[in-house]
RNA sequence: CGGGCUGUGGCGCAGCUUGGUAGCGCGCUUGCUUUGGGAGCAAGAGGCCGUCGGUUCGAAUCCGACCAGCCCGACCA
């Protein structure tokens, strides 16, 4: 391609909205432009740029034996009506009605198309089977953000494993956890796989690919010592037992004043440590009210409390709501002879005693408590929110803390769609048997995006030639020298010849000019061809990462170029 | 949805306090000079000042409502 030719709009300002640095840098490369908030045209650049990453997606997803079709994105309202998906959605799902005043809604995921796809197998001789398709989902997003890492309208490879049993569920879910790792890799990406939770998808086991970045909105635990990872929203860690000392009786005593748990420990800090306390927050799971128990010095994970209660949606009550039910304000809250209520506690509360909560009364806390002869705990659960620097739980190693970009996600579904959906296959017996699912994501334009996240320098992008817009850029300094400009035709012609894709920086534009935008849109290799060396017949070449310059005779470059590129052209 | 900020040529901004002619830099067009790290001079083009309503002789400016975008929190590839 001429640059002369090529709509490739650079900016020297960013716009004063973008903020993340792979925002900024995509939209001053002349990748994308916004159109509204999480909808953005993917300019020719960018779209180069995925098409590669798709294409990354799709050998690697052929590899493991995936077949890819293309479901419709417009879905008929009734489908996620049926699999209940249609309200626990809520406003994340696009509806809209046909002129006929039918419900649709705009596909966000495919687990109901590929479900129904499925009722087409009727025996486990038809079974593994894996299934995807990679066009555009649609989520309506309550806050997009950080340019093309969190937008409205996207570019998601799903696919779906359907197995006979658990075995080839574990060996799909396998399959696609190397499939995942070599895309990271070939994209130039350092993802790490870590423990998640499943939220609304469903399912059971589920693993996270994570990129570490500042822009991220993930929170990961992992261990210095050995390879435990998780999301903040699964990871646990090991607490160290805190002696209660004698088990006393329940007792009652003022508080004026104190409504925290450090005012407390400060005041009675023989007896109220932190770790000595209960915490008690007053939470509504789908609208019941519910008392969640923590120790003193934790804090609640919500996710966790989610996924412990099979809730959808969790809010902390409001202060009025509290003292409607409890009586007491925030700060001499507590779950002692708390009757009718549905208590969860945390696991680290299991067992002990001569603990301090709130009263139920403004003032006044109770000492002495037994939890589990005081409190009438409906559920135990692991509640707390690890915090960094804490012991393993795997190794006691110390865990560090992290965010991270979610670049894809492998979940274990199980059955659920394949009951509702009614896709049953025979066994050798002629039993029949709800097919196991399995369901895996990436997001094509969030993945390059954090390309540009995690490589990058004070110039521009710094894209690792397998997903590079172009492998080469031939600049051009004057090209109104006839000795110039006909070396540099002749180049250019040559790396065409070899295959190599070349950008041609055929501009009237000075050097600075030139070289700045070369390096702002992240070309991996540039040559420079100008009047100074081709009286020699020489030719600088650079290399985008790190910006390293060596003179490479005329002749020889092509065949230079074509080594590198195809050393890198597949990705490591 | 709660909180904070912002809407003025393609991009970055000033003007608004104290109402009266819309301005600067970059970019763009033309010409000349220049040409190895974002050139110089000269002449130009380009703006319903987010929208609607109000106050006023007169509104980018004051008032109100709405809309849009960004950032921080609850959701996800």
């Amino acid at each position: 391609m001429r640059w002369s030719e090529a709509f490739i709009p650079t900016l020297r300002d960013a716009p004063a909205d973008a903020e993340a640095v792979s925002h900024v840098l995509l939209i001053r490369g002349g990748f994308i432009r916004q159109v509204a908030a999480g909808s953005y045209t993917i300019l020719p650049l960018g779209q180069r740029v995925r098409l590669k990453v798709a294409g990354i997606i799709r050998e690697e997803m052929n590899a493991i034996g995936g077949q890819e079709m293309m479901p419709p994105t417009l879905h008929p309202a009734e489908v996620w009506r049926k699999s209940g998906r249609y309200d626990l959605m809520g406003d994340n799902l696009f509806k809209l009605e046909d002129r006929k005043g039918a419900e649709l809604v705009l596909g966000m995921t495919e687990e109901e198309l590929f479900a129904l796809t499925a009722l087409e197998l009727s025996s486990y001789r038809d079974l593994p089977q894996i299934w995807y398709q990679m066009h555009t989902k649609f989520r309506d997003e309550p806050r997009p953000k950080s340019g093309l890492l969190r937008v409205r309208e996207f570019t998601m490879k799903d696919s779906y494993t359907l197995d006979i049993d658990r075995a080839g569920l574990d060996a799909g879910f396998e399959k696609h956890r190397g499939a995942y790792q070599r895309i990271f890799s070939r994209m130039g990406l350092d993802a790490v796989g870590v423990e998640a939770s499943s939220g609304a998808m469903g399912g059971s086991e589920s693993v996270e690919f994570m990129v570490r970045s500042d822009a991220g909105e993930d929170r990961i635990v992992t261990c210095a010592n050995c390879d435990y990872r998780a999301n903040v929203e699964r990871a646990t860690s090991a607490v160290a037992a805190v002696e209660d000392g004698e088990r006393e009786d329940l007792g009652r005593f003022p508080t004026p004043g104190l409504r925290t748990i450090k005012a407390l420990a400060e005041a009675l800090p023989e007896t109220a440590a932190p770790d000595r306390q209960i915490k008690t927050l007053v939470y509504l799971l789908d609208g019941e009210q519910v008392l969640v128990l923590l120790r003193g010095d934790h804090n609640l994970q919500e996710q966790k409390l989610l996924d412990a209660t099979a809730a959808v949606e969790a809010r902390a009550a409001t202060v009025e709501e509290i003292r409607e039910l409890l009586g007491a304000d925030p700060g001499s809250l507590g779950a002692v002879e708390v009757d009718g209520l549905k208590i969860v506690a945390d696991e680290a509360l299991r067992g002990r005693f001569n603990l301090v909560t709130g009263a139920n009364e403004d003032d006044w806390h109770r000492s002495g408590v037994d939890v589990e002869r005081d409190i009438t705990v409906s559920h135990w659960a692991d509640l707390r929110e690890v915090t960094s620097g804490e012991p393993c739980p795997m190794c006691g190693g110390t865990l560090d803390l992290w965010k991270g970009i979610e670049v894809g996600h492998i979940f274990k579904l199980g059955t659920k769609y394949s009951e509702t959906f009614g896709v049953y296959v025979q066994d050798e017996k002629g039993d029949s048997h709800p097919i196991i699912m399995g369901s895996y994501g990436i997001g094509v334009e969030r993945g390059m995006a954090a390309v540009v996240e995690t490589s990058h320098d004070e110039k521009g992008i710094v894209w690792p030639v397998s997903v590079a817009p172009y492998e080469v850029v031939i600049t051009v300094v004057r090209p109104d020298d006839p000795a110039t400009i006909e070396a540099a035709e002749g180049l250019y012609a040559q790396l065409g010849e070899s295959g190599i894709e070349a950008l041609f920086d055929d501009r009237e534009e000075r050097p600075g000019v030139k070289f700045a935008d070369a390096e702002l849109i992240g070309i991996p290799y540039r040559v420079v061809v100008g009047p100074r060396g081709v009286a020699d017949a020489m030719v600088e070449m650079t290399t985008r990462r790190g910006l390293a310059t060596e003179e490479v005779p005329l002749g020889d470059v092509v065949g230079a170029l074509s080594e590198l590129v195809a050393a890198q052209r597949y990705g490591i």
